[in-house]
RNA sequence: CGGGGUGUAGCUCAGCCUGGUAGAGCACCACGUUCGGGACGUGGGGGUCGUAGGUUCAAAUCCUGUCACCCCGACCA
């Protein structure tokens, strides 16, 4: 490809609105513009990006036996009304009417309509098990699309599902997909890691999510110092006490607290530790409010939280009037106390003696409060998130802390979609058996993003070479004044073609200083200048992205160099 | 949906407070000089100031509605 002939539309300055830096340089690289709110055109520089990230994720998903195919974006709503999807799913659906007033829904994701093919199609254990994915375009209207391609409303999804006659079967094709995609994520070039996750409203079992990590990462996965145990901090677990509670050394008694409400408040009011006092938060549930207790350092998991027998889910706070109707006081003066609801207890607020709390009057805090003297201690739960230093539950070590972006996530399924659906096919006995199924998501867009978050610099994008755009930059010097350099790049432009890399030339009339800032800007792994000086002594300037200082290189190897350069690339 | 913010040329922004000829830099076009790290000069094209209404002799500017976009909280690849 030569400049001259494609849509280069870099800027110097990045749209005031683009917030992290992918954003930024995608923009700025002119690989996408924004149509629509969480929608965007892929320009053909971008393009290039996503069909290469695309194509390795078909290729290891072919060599792992899984067998491509192509669903429909636009789903009949009966499909998703046999699951109970289409009332459960939400805004997050785009729903939409044809001229015959009937309803459909633009697919976020695809169980319905593999499920109902499989249905038709799969008839006996003889062709199972089977994996089926596609790479298509997925629409969920979030309720805030972000940070460019990373969260965008529309976006490119590899989604694959596979069918099972036993859970050892599923078991199986998960282990293989688990492996898949680190291979996938690998080739790519990223920097990743596999957590334990929630499966979320896709529903299922065991579920794990691959992340890549960067500072901008929406998610926080938390993971051991020897890494055996990484997790989600949605789903990572905390370990019940094992040490016996403290023994009480104080009586309980109300201190006044006039004006403090929060757990920090309270703490600095009395001068004892946050951790010593225990906070109540209040949510609704299926009969009554629900009362969830914490120690004052903790904080709420909400996935756990809403998975308890009760609540409500989603989780929902209660509004500050029904509180005051239930229990008689304003949120800041909450405790366990005397509470007429469901009261559920954290592991670590169970540990305590001697502790803090609201007093379920305005105003006052009780102090020197003590399980089961002063208030039923019910078995304890996990409901917190883990905090970093903790001992991960696997007992493998301290917890730490990172950034993580969801490029993928593998779920096991079980029946969820074939009971509701009866999917079901004959075993060897010519008994009817019902499907086991897993399914596997890649945010094919995402990685693009993503893969930017992890790898830029100041002067832009540095592209791993699986998936730069072009593998290497042409930048003749001078061209239009000398025949002789014309020729000579020109040479070189189809013997690198020839050869099968995919090259930029830099034909543009243009000073060297913007294209040097060009290439560099829209990442192109590896860079040689073309210069009559260079063309006298027979050789030419080499840069790859990363590197600090030209090499120098002889005009007659380049094309056995770069081959060799992008050898593991193929 | 709640809270905050922004809409003026393709991009970054000034002008608005205090109403009176719509601006700058970059980008774009032409010519010339430059030419190994985002050049310079001269000339040029491009904006119903998001949109609808109101106030006024007069609105980018003041008022009201509305729409879009961005940021902060609950969703997810």
């Amino acid at each position: 490809m030569k400049t001259t002939n494609l849509l280069l539309g870099t800027l110097r300055e990045a749209p005031a609105d683009a917030e992290v830096i992918s954003h930024q340089y995608m923009l700025r690289a002119g690989m996408v513009r924004q149509l629509a709110r969480g929608i965007y055109t892929w320009l053909p520089l971008g393009l290039r990006v996503l069909r290469k990230v695309e194509n390795i994720v078909r290729e290891e998903m072919d060599r792992a036996g899984a067998q491509e195919m192509f669903m429909p974006a636009v789903i009949p709503a009966e499909l998703w009304q046999e699951t109970g999807r289409w009332d459960k799913y939400g805004p997050d659906l785009l729903r939409l009417t044809d001229r015959h007033d009937r309803e459909f829904c633009f697919g976020p994701t695809h169980e319905e309509v593999i499920t109902d093919l499989v249905r038709r199609e799969i008839k006996s254990y003889k062709q199972l098990p089977c994996n089926f994915y596609q790479i298509q375009t997925k629409f969920r209207d979030e309720i805030r699309p972000r940070f460019g391609i990373m969260r965008g409303r529309e976006f490119l999804m590899k989604d694959a599902y596979s069918f099972h006659l036993t859970g050892d079967s599923l078991q199986e094709t998960y282990e293989l997909m688990f492996q898949t995609y680190s291979s996938i994520f690998t080739r790519l070039g990223l920097y990743f890691r596999a957590v334990m996750a929630d499966s979320g409203n896709i529903g299922g079992n065991s579920s794990h999510e691959f992340h890549v990590l960067a500072e901008s990462g929406e998610d926080c996965i938390v993971f051991s110092e020897n890494g055996s145990y990484a997790a989600n901090l949605e789903r990572a677990e905390t370990m019940p006490c094992t040490e016996s509670r403290p023994i009480a050394t104080q009586t309980i008694d109300t201190v006044d607290t006039q004006n403090q409400h929060s757990i920090s408040d309270v703490s600095q009011f009395l001068n004892i530790a946050e951790s010593q006092c225990v906070k109540t938060l209040i949510v609704k549930g299926e009969e009554s409010l629900v009362a969830m207790v914490l120690r004052g350092d903790h904080e709420l998991n909400h996935i756990k939280a809403e998975k308890l027998e009760g609540v409500l889910s989603p989780l929902t706070f209660a509004e500050e009037d029904e509180i005051k109707d239930s229990i008689g006081c304003k949120i800041g003066a909450i405790g366990p106390v005397g509470l007429n609801i469901p009261v559920y207890i954290d592991h670590a607020a169970g540990q305590l003696a001697d502790f803090v709390c609201g007093a379920n009057k305005d105003d006052k805090h009780l102090i020197g409060v003590n399980w089961e003297r002063d208030c039923p201690l019910s078995t304890t739960v996990d409901i917190r998130n883990v905090v970093e230093g903790e001992i991960a539950a696997d007992r493998s070590g301290k917890l730490k802390f990172a950034r993580g972006i969801e490029v993928g996530h593998i779920f096991q399924l079980g029946d969820k979609y074939s009971a509701s659906m009866k999917a079901t096919c004959l075993d060897e006995q010519g008994k009817s058996i019902k499907l086991t199924m897993g399914c596997y998501g890649i945010g094919v867009s995402r990685i693009v993003a993503a893969a930017i978050e992890q790898n830029h610099d100041d002067k832009g994008i540095i592209w791993p070479a699986t998936i730069a755009p072009f593998e290497v930059a042409l930048v003749p010097i001078n061209m239009h004044k000398s025949q002789r350099l014309r020729d000579e790049v020109l040479k070189l432009y189809n013997e690198l073609q020839t050869a099968g890399i995919d090259v930029l030339l830099d034909d543009r009339k243009e000073r060297p200083g913007v294209m040097f800032a060009d290439m560099e800007l829209i990442g192109i792994p590896y860079r040689i200048v073309f210069s009559e000086k260079g063309l006298d002594t027979g050789k030419l300037e080499f840069k790859a992205r990363t590197d600090s200082d030209n090499s120098e290189i002889e005009l007659g190897s380049v094309v056995s160099f770069l081959k060799k350069k992008l050898e593991n690339v193929r």
